[in-house]
DNA sequence: CGGTTTTTTGCGGGTTTCTGCAATATTAAT
DNA sequence: ATTAATATTGCAGAAACCCGCAAAAAACCG
């Protein structure tokens, strides 16, 4: 067998497999480790692959993990566009926290006229740029890991409120199980926040879509909105289609 | 598996849920918890998140506050270093905000063992940072200028307090009007702070010594603790020696 | 074609990396 | 203070790696 074929099957296992592993390579192409590790260290030096030890990865696949200091940037830019065209002046609305909530902040529109209640102190801050805008921060037991306030305090502020629109990140959907978190006290607050508000709009990259975690906050039913960087036709959200929740 | 497909697998789980257990990867990835926690150390190395007992969390979601503007800096953290010195373990602590404020949070021992209540998101951000602080955010209508919550809920919380020590940032100072400011509502806000403290501590660059606003906050002699970057022996302090104020 | 050069390959032996285990220490929570 | 969960450290076996060498294969050339 000569290198360039062995080169070319190494090339197909990657694209099929996004991975390689020296050993199987051994036994599949019956030559030595050392002439493996050659090859794979040649391709590598030519940019067609990340060898690693123990074999090599897929040039695309790694590449995108590289960095993302917010991940899915993009995806989330898209989701907060959408989310932009629920909001109208007057309005009341109810927020969590999280990074994408955060990214659709910074969508809004300049000269929205609106109220906004939220637990999370970073979307105040974000919120709080806007001129014609009312920020309302619910405070209490502020929480170390999701940033945001939490406890009895909150949730009984909470439930004074009557709000419009409730807008909450997602930990987790799925089209049997709805929405899903990890955390009681997390789990807690959505309920309430959902139980305040009128209509409730749930942002999630696809990503999240058909996980489930432990505890649950809501069946699909009570969502009034669903909200993915996808186009809503696609196929990926067909077991979302159901009456009164309407995906953007 | 190889191990960066597992350090992948790691930042995909922390960018959906900001955050992992160790317990939960070494199920899911079928190693022993020793690999997974030397994974999660080289992740940390590389400044691709934060490893804390029993797992991880998003570097990401802990952005904090953009701090490389701040004026008179020097100052401050010198004032910070002062201030330090008058919170103790077991200690409930009452702040307002501000960037002096700030740079005392980051200053504090990282084993503190105290309670904060805050009126400023972004002190309650960098406070969430000490493992065995617990914060609580005092929620209300939220202020655009000064980024801290004021208004009549603020306060009747406010004055449901039993603080230990309150610290203040501060507008102007000055030897027979005492401490003084220009909005009214930080004006309240300030007042009701210091009558829920035993102890109350006024943070204050040399600028601002000799200002005298239009609104009274207290006279000198209801302050406890006089701190700023000067020597307590300095002259331009001369004029604040009176009894009952410790000038630091 | 024979001889020379170049490339490729496999092998031995020493080095590094990876991983799980066990003993010990630290932390969190009560 | 006690207990259970989690971390740290050192160790050891296995796997993977690297390096130099030499045989084999291929390419080149007069």
């Amino acid at each position: 067998m000569l290198k360039k074929e062995r080169h070319d099957f190494v090339m197909k296992q990657i694209n099929l497999h996004n991975r390689v592993l020296t050993s199987d390579l051994v036994q599949l192409l019956n030559v030595s480790e050392d002439t493996i590790r050659r090859d794979l260290q040649e391709m590598a030096d030519d940019n067609l692959l990340y060898k690693v030890h123990g074999g090599a990865l897929s040039k695309s696949y790694h590449s995108t993990f590289d960095d993302s200091s917010v991940y899915a940037k993009e995806a989330k830019i898209n989701i907060a566009k959408k989310t932009t065209k629920l909001i109208k002046d007057g309005m009341v609305v109810l927020t969590g926290g999280g990074t994408t909530i955060i990214e659709l902040v910074k969508q809004l529109p300049e000269n929205l006229h609106a109220t906004f209640f939220t637990i999370s102190p970073l979307v105040a801050v974000e919120l709080a740029k806007y001129r014609k805008v009312e920020v309302i921060l619910i405070g209490g037991l502020f929480s170390k890991n999701s940033q945001i306030t939490y406890g009895g305090h909150v949730i009984s502020q909470l439930s004074e409120i009557n709000a419009d629109l409730c807008l909450l990140g997602t930990s987790a959907i799925h089209p049997t199980n709805g929405l899903t978190d990890t955390d009681w006290e997390i789990n807690q607050l959505k309920k309430t926040m959902m139980s305040s508000s009128r209509k409730s709009a749930v942002l999630c990259i696809s990503e999240k879509l058909n996980i489930s975690l432990r505890l649950k906050v809501a069946a699909l039913e009570n969502i009034t909105y669903l909200i993915t960087e996808l186009d809503s036709t696609d196929e990926k959200l067909v077991n979302y289609q159901i009456k009164n929740l309407k995906i953007l």
